[in-house]
RNA sequence: GGCUAUGUAGCUCAGUUGGUUAGAGCGCAGCAUUCAUAAUGCUGAUGUCGGUGGUUCAAGUCCACCCAUAGCCA
């Protein structure tokens, strides 16, 4: 480690005010606020801000549908986001919103010179709008047929049954999700930003040390492709800032979200009297790093360098990028209860054990990582309960109970102790978690946990506390265990600063800080020994899964992945039909005998389908929600008098119906008992 | 479809520039111990390193193709 004090301004990624903060979105505030606590504790000048990302359709959308002002919207879902924060121990030095003077005037700056220097242009494009909401509609919230494969209720920027991306005017019979109107192409005048100007300046950049390689990689497929335009203006109605010297036109949300990084350390300069251009423009003795996730790649490493290199500020010294978290090796789902909210988890378990166990699993990489719920109670009651606050629990006792709580004057091991301070072998704690390697430090700190736990073992304090005149060779035996205790406090205080402060008071000490290795702790009155961490237990796990499950109801519409409103807003009711016409649909009973998965086919599962004398060969788009074995022997409901369809694989000769938006979220119908393969439905 | 990653013991992961019988933790089995929130210590079993082919004296490690998983395609 050097000894010069860094300047560091860290962020993460802001989130958007529009859902609230799950245990997907804390992988990367638990990254960085480790990496910060670390960095502080090593007594550098280190910053971490943040902010609610708080413009755009969605949220514009999302306000009106609960009638109220989007600033209203923002401002609740600010607190909400804060608060889990909280509750997580992410310990921001500020937390704001892109919705500030200070990041209108940033925004404002950073475009002025932009387009002072010729970096932006504009011309006209054709999209499609709404003519009942009298709108421009986002490509999202545009659904119609897919051009390729023909499914059904795709979204207009790319399709979910083939994955292919179109635009949304090529979408068969395309509807507005919001007033379910029949969107017209209108044509308007788009402000852009020259991407292509910087091409040079980001070859060079994204391989000059401040990304990962596999990033840089991806880079160059991009680069390959050529860079485009950047669209960054959007047109009335909109929630966001309006363009200088334009009428009626707004900034993207995409311009003004990063600079909302900027707009929360002014105002934190502002308050504390901290040197704001030091940190932000070019030539300067400080660093910038931006944590973010794999998906917002390609505005952090493209969009963002070049907007702050084309604008006088200094470009990031790094952008670090993390992958997904999965649970049980799958997506987070809502059926399976496994898409958990900050706010369900802190009302079940310790947030230090997700903490703990997300350092447990976090590489400088962007892998994804897995919560696998056993593995997760496992290795929590293992490492924290069963190793590292069992050395305190057992030396602690005899501390306070013989000694009158304090600790000896010497160290009766300093070799020991020494060899815990530099790091077992050739991996040193603090260079780890500086790389960002948490799991390798995780795994360091628990071989030192052995070590301190094989000491105590070979030493046997229990058995002198018998003989005659040994009680000082106990003494120093459980001093010499809490100072291996504290050491390795020292070393997860990063990762769990609740128990460390717990320590704190244990140990009657002030805030450890890295340079306390160094001078362990002797000749010193301690306080009494409580409970540190209790284990964790399956039943609060199961009962986190189960109001996970039952979250479903009730925030299904605040947490649709698609930002938009209920399923009736985003799909409305279609026009009216007569009885004849709804007669023309033959729909029966039918009971799966057969399931299997197709050869080649991404999406697909071939069914065969009893009617009751009869059976049907139907391919059904629902591998991705159901496995074979789940299917076979229910009961379901087909379309029988559906015209075969030749299909790659063979003809489907009918349809299986099913609810939901695709993916894994795709409900196929289930009669109720009694009814009987061939039954009309009607 | 193209691209970027990932695929190593039941689970979660390490495996450096290819080099001796492939590692750790958890879990499991046995023994010891009882200071400690039944925690701890010692011993042990467990793998066609996704598949197929190739390069090499030698491949988990390099190459090709294939399969599976995730993401990206602005």
């Amino acid at each position: 480690m050097e000894n010069t004090q860094r300047k560091i301004l860290v962020t993460s990624a802001l989130p958007y005010a529009n859902g609230p903060i799950h245990i997907g979105h804390l992988v990367e505030y638990i990254q960085t606020d480790i990496w910060v606590r670390f960095q502080k504790m090593q007594g550098h000048e280190c910053y971490y801000v943040c902010a609610d990302d708080t413009h755009g359709t969605p949220v514009m959308l999302r306000a009106e549908q609960e009638g109220i002002t989007p600033e209203a919207l923002i401002e609740k879902m600010s607190l909400a986001h804060q608060q889990d924060f909280a509750g997580f121990a992410v310990d921001f030095d500020n937390y704001y919103s892109t919705h500030s003077e200070e990041n209108r005037a940033l925004a404002e700056e950073i475009y002025q010179a932009l387009k002072d220097a010729g970096h932006i242009s504009r011309r006209t494009i054709k999209q499609l709008y709404d003519p009942e909401k009298n709108m421009f509609l986002p490509d999202r919230f545009i659904r119609g047929q897919c051009p390729h494969c023909k499914a059904e209720d795709q979204y207009g920027d790319g399709c979910e049954v083939c994955n292919k991306t179109y635009n949304p005017t090529e979408l068969i019979n395309p509807v507005s999700a919001i007033s379910g109107a029949k969107p017209v192409e209108k044509a308007s005048e788009h402000l852009f930003f020259n991407l292509p100007d910087f091409e040079d300046m980001l070859k060079t950049w994204t391989r000059a040390g401040h990304l990962q390689e596999e990033v840089a990689n991806k880079l160059d497929e991009w680069f390959e492709a050529g860079l485009q335009q950047w669209d960054i203006s959007r047109d009335a109605p909109y929630f966001g800032f309006s363009i200088p010297g334009e009428i009626d036109k707004y900034f993207y949300v995409w311009l003004d979200a990063p600079i909302g990084y900027l707009a929360s350390f002014k105002n934190l300069c502002d308050r504390e009297g901290l040197d704001f251009e030091a940190f932000t423009r070019p030539g300067g003795d400080t660093e910038m790093y931006h944590f973010i996730g794999k998906d917002i790649m390609y505005f952090h490493c493209l969009f963002w360098p070049a907007m702050l290199h084309g604008s006088g500020f200094r470009t990031p010294s790094a952008v670090y990028i993390h992958g997904f978290l999965t649970v049980d090796g799958q997506k987070m789902s809502k059926t399976r209860g496994t898409f958990i909210k900050a706010e369900t988890w802190l009302k079940h378990l310790d947030p230090e054990y997700l903490r703990y166990y997300f350092a447990a699993k976090l590489s400088n990489r962007l892998e994804d990582i897995d919560l696998n719920l056993e593995d997760f109670i496992h290795r929590v009651n293992a490492d924290l309960v069963g190793k590292v606050v069992n050395i305190a629990s057992r030396c602690a006792g005899f501390i306070n109970k013989r000694f009158d709580s304090r600790l000896s004057a010497q160290l009766s091991e300093p070799q020991l102790y020494d060899r815990m301070v530099s790091g077992s072998g050739t991996t040193d704690v603090a260079a780890l978690y500086d790389n960002r390697e948490y799991s390798k430090a995780m795994r360091e700190i628990m071989l030192l946990a052995d070590e301190a736990n094989q000491y105590i073992d070979r030493m046997k304090p229990w058995q002198l506390i018998k003989e005659d005149g040994r009680e000082r060779e106990v003494h120093d035996i459980c001093t010499m265990g809490l100072n291996l205790f504290r050491l390795l406090m020292i070393y997860l205080k990063p990762v769990l600063p609740v128990m460390a402060q717990k320590a704190e008071t244990f140990l009657n000490v002030e805030a450890l800080a890295w340079k306390d290795l160094k001078t362990p702790l002797l000749n010193h009155t301690i306080n009494n020994f409580l409970p540190l961490m209790t284990r964790v237990e399956k039943e609060k796990i199961d009962a986190l899964i189960e109001e996970s499950k039952s979250d479903l109801m009730t925030t299904e519409q605040n947490t649709n992945d698609t930002g938009h409103g209920d399923y009736l807003q985003s799909d409305p009711v279609s026009e009216q039909i007569g009885i004849e016409d709804f007669m023309k649909v033959d729909l029966r009973v039918a009971r799966i005998i057969r399931a299997e998965h197709v050869d080649g086919a991404d999406k697909l599962l071939q069914l065969t389908l009893d009617l009751g004398g009869e059976t049907r060969n139907v391919f059904a788009g629902i591998k991705a929600a159901y496995e074979p074995e789940q299917l076979i022997d229910r009961l379901t409901v087909m379309v029988v008098n559906l015209a075969p369809r030749k299909m790659r694989f063979g003809v489907s000769e009918g349809m299986v119906l099913a609810a939901g938006p695709g993916g894994r979220d795709i409900f196929i119908l289930n009669p109720d008992t009694g009814a009987q393969p061939g039954m009309r439905i009607k």
